[in-house]
DNA sequence: GTAATATATGAAGGATTGCTCAGGTTCAGG
DNA sequence: CCTGAACCTGAGCAATCCTTCATATATTAC
């Protein structure tokens, strides 16, 4: 758990016995359930508790209030988000980079995609509840990742490599948020991932001339 | 108001008079400044009624109940964006498409951060709400739009000008909308949006060659 | 086996919220 | 000036909701 998570959110202990970590983990899949089936401001600790099938008292034994259970599924949630694209970032390291943004578009769709469902129902939770550290330091995280990345390019070196990985980065999240939200028939949202690559590897021959 | 709007979200009646009309725009304001201090699930009936000055009772006399308010607030923005958006595209109907995209991401882009503490409110306030509905009929409208600008461009005909134009819009307006998450410091921002006209311009290039 | 610890229960308290309604005030038209 | 329509008031009801705590059970360590 980040050290730089709010008090008022931190867990108030974590499970030790197997039983416990099973409870735990019913609780943050009745959450996600629950944000799925009547989004975020239907979501109640008492609805939560039942749909886990354990009482609201363990619940609480585990989070301090509403908004730490929340925090702490999308907290899980990025971590692992994060994990897969430093995992791809490294393993394209010195790579041309035309490839590098094709694997960055293909990790960062295909970790969307899997579960579209999740992803939507936390994308809304993440706005209602506010946890806004945790995006800002998922977003330093994978700053870091992706800059470290484009600078070890085998086929180029980028004049400015700041404002190009922004840019990047931007633009491929943003854009596959909001072909999220736009629930494309599937075809049109495979040739929309297609196009998304055509034109980063476009804007980075324009840069890189 | 649209004939599309769910009834339980119908405004109850319309102002008549003048006071009726400054009433109900100082619920709004009141909603607005609401959802910007403490965000859209601490935004209570009693408080939008206290800060408007007006009495809980007056509001309800427009708005059935307080998921109308949210939804009136939204469509009342995206009606005026989506005018806006309109008025560009057909300023530019005829033009080269270079020019195009350039005066769309410009229009959008400054429609966001002439308040961008609103816009920032109100992106939070539809994904709480379920306001489905309002965006894609935005959307919608604005696909239309943008349509018939890009197939009138003077120096190219596209090859899939339905493709081309999915992927413009939804890269446009997802990376303006990430940009404005992430509050990037001013001169970061404007180098962004520099750097989201080049990329569209080269990813026209490229599927236009 | 037993003590200490971890985990689970769920009724109930306290606070809040959305919304109504019976009764007032202001305005516009005649 | 008068009357009906438009507009406004705000105490209070009903419905939740979040959270606690006294109590009970399961697990582990010795």
């Amino acid at each position: 758990m980040d050290a730089r998570t709010p008090s008022a959110l931190k867990p108030r202990k974590r499970p030790r016995q197997a039983r416990a970590r099973v409870t735990v983990d019913a609780i943050f899949e009745a959450t996600i359930q629950l944000l799925l089936k009547d989004g975020p401001h239907r979501l109640t600790t008492t609805r939560v508790a039942e749909r886990a099938g354990v009482s609201v008292g363990t619940m609480y034994q585990y989070f301090p209030n509403k908004q730490a259970l929340v925090y702490a599924l999308n907290e899980r949630y990025l971590e692992v988000l994060a994990e897969k694209i430093e995992s791809t970032c490294r393993a394209q390291h010195g790579a041309p980079i035309g490839q590098m943004v094709e694997a960055l578009v293909d990790t960062y769709w295909r970790a969307k995609t899997e579960r579209a469902d999740v992803t939507r129902a936390l994308y809304r939770s993440v706005a209602e509840m506010d946890n806004q550290t945790l995006v800002d330091d998922f977003a330093a995280r994978v700053n870091a990742a992706t800059t470290a990345m484009l600078a070890s390019a085998s086929d180029t070196t980028l004049d400015d490599l700041e404002a190009t990985n922004l840019t990047l980065v931007t633009v491929i999240f943003g854009t596959v948020r909001n072909a999220f939200e736009r629930t494309l028939p599937a075809a049109q949202a495979e040739a929309l991932r297609g196009q998304l690559v055509t034109m980063c590897r476009a804007y980075l021959d324009a840069v890189t001339a």
